[in-house]
DNA sequence: GCAATATATATAGCAATACATAGTACATGG
DNA sequence: CCATGTACTATGTATTGCTATATATATTGC
């Protein structure tokens, strides 16, 4: 089997730094789409390309950072069966969050493509 | 006149965070576009928007980091008139790095659009 | 001639965030 | 009873953009 290479583990640092920031709006987008619990959301997110080895860890701590900075509320859910979930819904103040990260997101892609005409 | 909110803040938080990895690849991109000086780089991307406030202190270390990541050559050239300018070039392995950061730029970018379809 | 400004490059320290890893608790199946 | 799945929490580490500052040379205006 081929190990990784030099390039690969390079480009799976840059990738790592590549999330800081796209993360928080993902998450964002994912709570925005329909409420849902923590648990709920790394299942679906591990689905996604390149996410397939998504751990709680990386989630459950942005969550609470967007609860801290008021773009989600959290609210405890006792089911029948089976441990209690959190459940996380997103707030205007995090809707109109999303939609500028989206619009800066946007734009960076757009200066990203215009490297290539101004030589 | 009207100050920055606490939005506003939070936001420049995170277009600070958000910048992680993709500035690298900003830079990859400028420099494949062209063989450039420093200055002349952080002269052109302040005409990009969202780059007005670059600063010098914020492009010459990650032009450092890409040279000693072998995605990009150096090379100093004394001018008729004025300082010294030091040149870059991207490299073979720069320009492969460039064109898979790319491909995790735009796939992030789908799976991040995908989150409205899937609650 | 000197001060201010532009051009040109460099560096240290800090703040913030994704990730890895480990832990706790409850339910289920063999 | 143990292993596994479901569900959430805590902590330390690594990394990078940013701020602030420094140094050097050339040009311009008084």
């Amino acid at each position: 089997m081929v190990g990784k290479t030099d390039n690969d583990d390079v480009l799976e640092r840059w990738i790592s730094q590549a999330r800081k920031g796209y993360f928080e709006m993902l998450l964002l987008a994912r709570v925005s789409a329909g409420r849902a619990y923590g648990y709920q959301i790394v299942a679906s997110l591990k689905h996604a390309p390149g996410f397939e080895n998504l751990a709680e860890g990386t989630v459950y701590p942005v969550l609470s950072r967007m609860k801290k900075d008021g773009l989600v509320t959290a609210e405890w859910v006792a089911e029948e069966t089976g441990a209690p979930r959190k459940y996380y819904t997103i707030t205007d103040r995090g809707a109109a969050a999303l939609a500028r990260m989206r619009a800066v997101w946007t734009r960076m892609g757009e200066v990203l493509d215009a490297q290539g005409d101004t030589a």
